[in-house]
DNA sequence: TTGAAAGCGTTACCAG
DNA sequence: CTGGTAACGCTTTCAA
């Protein structure tokens, strides 16, 4: 066991009070005393204990508020389970998290759920999957610069905003990692077509596009890229553009499906009977698209790590607050996972 | 804040130890108060807090022992500095966690650790690497049958052992994983070899191979396969091997290489000039193999959680011991990660 | 400026 | 069989 507070006070013929405020710079203690508790501390490398300092502050639990968006996406229920869990386990250490869910991409539907959450339950840290757009932006700094009221970005990043860190996938590394497998399949022959919905405020999808295009279209490359924009992520909607580039398109070796609606992409090949002549990759580690793998369907699936995006912010934030530790990175990068047949058998 | 102990106690009109000893089974209950007040810790859903649990526990720290093999190579060091993370962690919960380290693989040696920890250490608890082999199967059935040990293996398995669960890679999966690229890279021509040092008493590399080759040689693969064995992981041996393949083998299009001894198996490519022309894939995602792919020598890495095998073992063991939580599985497989130049920018 | 005491949730121990 | 008390490491509050 490490040295407690209580030993670093016999060590210094003090009383555990004082040793508390001289390690926290409280005040209220005589300078040379202060200086002699600290060299202790450091010498024998105290650590506050966790399990005391959570018991210590039952009675005034911290609130951490947790804002996201696109919760009805298979992918962010994964996400949510996975906070929800953090939430539950943070709960014996004095923590209490607030979650505010949404299904729009609508900044001022997302400025007011963070007002709420500071204004209403006097949040003292927020986590959040923000909507990239000046709104949003100006108010997380506000908070920050106003309130000192630490955030941490899960899924997708505001890159100009004052936050602690991002968690998430680097989204351009990503759609570069697709380019590669894609080249691969496809023996770097005909056009390849990447399918997408221009979610307004969404940066993450936007970057997956622009590393897969940078990627892809180096020189020397032959392959023809071909870009479909559809209106939303549909599945129908989805199934008809899909329908029509396989119908307009000659030589379409291979598809990149960029945002949900994945389902309509796959079974507008599997109907038009080119499933296996067109190779297809897609995002998102979820039951159905895992299922594409095993039929055959998609080559590969782009997954990141749901868990890791939904509990590390929770548990950053809490050392923050609690143990007063800074995130050590400003980029928690997950894992960018290629998902092929034979290594999916143990997910899901 | 979840319900506590001294609620419950509350609710029933009886006392925090009657509480204790009722939810425990210690026995000296009367019967029906003993039934009401697990009614009502279930009714509400009673977890025990942690925090408590642990403080209440310092003065009689729990104690897990660890006992490693190969842990002079660069994977096992990743593994190993998480799970000393991971003590450290534990630590602020009363749980102290003795390392014992080998380099051999060397059975007797095995066993007289584990004994060692037993005896001397009275451990409660431990996590392993086993060597795949009767006398230490026979030791760790001895130490969960007549002491109550529970045991978990981590990295390597022994199915046949009474341990709890085995956490680390589905080796027979990462086998058919590479298989199923190799098939891609090669476009099925030609002949593909696979490397493997012949590790006596270590399962993994073996069903490594036999996944592989299961894979590759599907009916009416139009693949040659080669095997070579080499006598140990030398890096000057793989070397001399690695050239003598290049040499002998007319239509070399791929090479697996399975265990350690990868920088041999590079040199001899990068100095054959055949770089290019010949696919590489390898296990471990170690800096020097990821330099490999940077560089264009090796295709594919395949990679697998070196944090989550080290400190998963022993967070489950103190769960187990602690709050008497049972691991959820058998099998905690984890990532079979796929490794190309573009996913591997945030690694290391 | 400092110390002492209470309380957080749990277990262990001892007295009734 | 049951209840009370002390202890774990820490913060907070009150008194000196």
């Amino acid at each position: 066991m490490a040295i407690t507070l209580n030993q670093i006070a016999q060590l210094c013929g003090v009383s555990r009070g004082t040793v508390d405020r001289a390690l926290h710079n409280k005040g209220n203690v005589r300078p040379e005393v202060a200086a002699r508790i600290k060299a202790v501390a450091t010498e024998h490398g105290y650590t506050p204990n966790r399990a005391g300092l959570a018991l210590s502050r039952a009675a005034h639990p911290i609130r951490i508020g947790v804002v996201m968006i696109s919760v009805e996406t298979p992918f962010m229920q994964m996400v949510l389970d996975s906070a929800r869990r953090e939430a539950r386990r943070l709960s014996a250490f004095s923590v209490e998290v607030i979650f505010r869910l949404s299904q729009s991409l609508d900044p001022v539907e997302q400025v007011s759920m963070i007002e709420e959450l500071v204004e209403q339950h006097h949040i003292s840290a927020l986590a959040l999957t923000p909507l990239d757009c000046l709104l949003v932006e100006t108010k997380l700094n506000e908070l920050t610069e106003q309130r000192g009221i630490p955030i941490i970005t899960f899924n997708t990043d505001l890159a100009n905003s004052r936050r602690l860190c991002y968690i998430g996938q680097d989204n351009l590394a990503s759609g570069r990692t697709v380019a590669e497998l894609m080249r691969l399949v496809t023996r770097e022959c005909g056009t390849v077509a990447t399918i997408i919905a221009p979610f307004l405020y969404h940066s993450a999808y936007r970057e997956r596009l622009a590393g897969f295009k940078e990627e892809l279209l180096t020189p020397g490359s032959q392959l023809q890229l071909q870009e479909v924009t559809i209106p939303n992520d549909n599945r129908d909607v989805a199934y008809e553009h899909t329908l029509r580039l396989l119908r307009d398109t000659p030589n379409l070796t291979g598809i990149y499906a960029i945002t949900p609606g994945y389902a309509g992409v796959c079974s507008a090949l599997v109907d038009s009977g080119r499933a296996h002549e067109v190779h297809l990759i897609m995002h998102d580690e979820i039951p159905a698209n895992l299922h594409e793998i095993r039929r055959g369907v998609a080559d590969f699936v782009i997954g990141q790590d749901a868990q890791l995006q939904g509990s590390l912010p929770l548990s950053l934030l809490a050392d923050h607050i609690q143990l007063n530790q800074r995130p050590q990175k400003e980029f928690y990068h997950t894992d960018i996972r290629v998902l092929l047949r034979h290594n999916i058998d143990n997910l899901l």
